[in-house]
DNA sequence: TTGTAAGCGTTATCAC
DNA sequence: GTGATAACGCTTACAA
């Protein structure tokens, strides 16, 4: 490995002067300069992030945690904070926890040791008092998932809206007997407890009560929504519509619902939530809760690189608009 | 930030002591050891990462560079990769190229630099000339693309093969004008060579021609299986099957027909490539050739592993199958 | 304008 | 068994 010595030497100048070649440090000569970035570039040399770090520089690397890559509103939301990130000069390295505790805060830790300037959360295993430390060792970030709690930006949507509004929808069109998917548990804070209120908000200014039998925790994926239609055809009583947590539950329930000879949206009404690409695909076509995923990665990212070039940064939550998009399936 | 010297300084010993008790070192007594241990529990002490890059030790980080992280393909390639990682004790990085030669640059740097041990391509944007030089840095290994004069293992399928049993199919079901759509460029090397040149053999065996004006090059988004859809009808002389390089293609394809009246596959066979879950949600279901994304990830992770952890390995291709589902949009 | 030297946190080498 | 100490590659006072 050439280093900063190697180049040093071939140059026949000392260290310092190189770094400040390499740094764009004030009172450099012109001749110097040139004859240094003549030998980088015969050496090819690259200085080492290490190295740097240790010295405390700043590394132009923010970490992106997810739970997981494979659904896509995850992965369309890295891929806008990515973007954003690569016009502005940064790097992006992606985590994924798979809603592991400790491995949110394994990658916590890279903030800690300096390996990333700053860090954005897609989602949040662990509680604020554990995540609240790494605070002080560079910026952090929220963006999807939010506690109210924390003294930190955030870029959300009013997830009590986005709920509220797709249920009420359901209920416009005539459904009093509606099914409810949720991702995390029903009692759960955050984000899960807004979008859960929102949705016994409409059923009660409806007049409808909450039947906690058409009430699913813990439901993710395709296969998930799969297995609501077989346990709804299995009930005496059945719920008319479903509102599933995310467009991924929704295609398990609407491709499911298909093989067992149900015509949608007349025997069942489903409703997504997310509006990714697949929903466009699905016969038929899925109503979905638009959340404007491109719009969010790009704030995070410009807030946090706010955050650290400018110091004086004040923290504030970014709600962005959460919309109802009709079509079929509804 | 506590340091080695810090856990020193209030365990009464020196910073080699609780070093080596860091890295499992021989001869430490036991008691030394858990006052050791006692007191990097209680100031909440992580070895700096940077520091221990800088001494040339391995970090158990992997990095994985893949093109687009919003093709569902590369999403769950990563997600076998990094489960396979994580029960390992190995981390993964992930890297968003964009089909960017520079980017890929920057990230093969990392090597270079020693902040991954190695590294995992999905992809492939420069020339093998430029990519090369990073093997003498640690291991380098190609996953589901690859190249013939690189010395790297390579997790890979069988393309030719592939496109072959696909085009195949469609001549079976009958079909004698099949229209074709790449990811690349129609004469492009490795991958998309194999899979045209599969195409081709299979449509000549059938004593078909390959009519240029229904090859489609550069077709990756369902938005371009759209638009494949509509030059096609407005042709005078239309293929009756199209074999598109990637399910999202064939996504866009039976979205876009499907809007257009035309009864699928009577009218417009469809064949996808990849199997991914969009494929069973698709109405008709979509036929596919099956790549095992998740076995590819995981003997990925398992072989890079082997290269780090044992010097004498031997660089060897593997070969995984590929298949062909027969569904109903064929 | 340039050079010297200290120090970032670790681990390996050599003494004891 | 344990402890000094040098070295990894870089940046930044401080000197010159």
């Amino acid at each position: 490995m050439t280093n900063i010595s190697d180049v040093a030497k071939l140059s026949g100048l000392s260290k310092a002067t190189v770094s400040r070649v390499l740094n764009n440090h004030s009172y450099v000569s012109k001749e110097k300069r040139e004859i240094v970035l003549k030998v980088i570039e015969e050496l090819g040399y690259t200085p080492n992030p290490s190295a740097r770090r240790l010295r405390g520089q700043l590394t132009t690397t923010i970490g992106v945690i997810v739970p997981r890559i494979v659904n896509p509103f995850f992965a369309y939301l890295v891929n806008s904070i990515e973007e954003t990130a690569y016009q502005n000069g940064y790097q992006v390295i992606i985590f994924q926890s798979n809603l592991n505790k400790e491995k949110e805060l394994a990658f916590l830790n890279l903030l800690k040791m300096k390996q990333v300037d700053g860090i954005i959360m897609t989602s949040i295993e662990n509680d604020w008092n554990v995540i609240e430390p790494f605070t002080q060792y560079g910026p952090l970030l929220m963006c999807n998932e939010y506690m109210d709690q924390a003294q930190v930006p955030m870029i959300r949507l009013d997830q009590h809206k986005g709920a509220f509004i797709g249920a009420r929808h359901l209920i416009e069109r005539g459904h009093r007997k509606i099914a409810y998917c949720t991702g995390g548990l029903f009692a759960q804070e955050r984000k899960d407890k807004d979008r859960n209120q929102g949705f016994q908000q409409a059923l009660m200014e409806a007049g409808l009560e909450v039947i906690p039998k058409w009430i699913f925790v813990n439901q993710n994926s395709i296969e998930d929504g799969r297995r609501v239609v077989k346990q709804i055809l299995e009930m005496d009583d059945r719920p008319t519509a479903i509102f599933t947590g995310s467009d991924e539950v929704a295609s398990g329930v609407i491709a499911e619902a298909n093989e067992r000879g149900l015509t949608l949206p007349d025997s069942l009404a489903v409703i997504g939530f997310d509006d990714q690409p697949v929903a466009e695909l699905l016969v038929p076509k899925l109503t979905t809760i638009r959340q404007p995923v491109d719009e969010m990665g790009k704030k995070a990212m410009e807030i946090i690189i706010k955050m650290l070039e400018d110091p004086g940064y004040e923290i504030s939550i970014y709600e962005l608009p959460i919309e109802l998009v009709i079509r079929q399936s509804t």
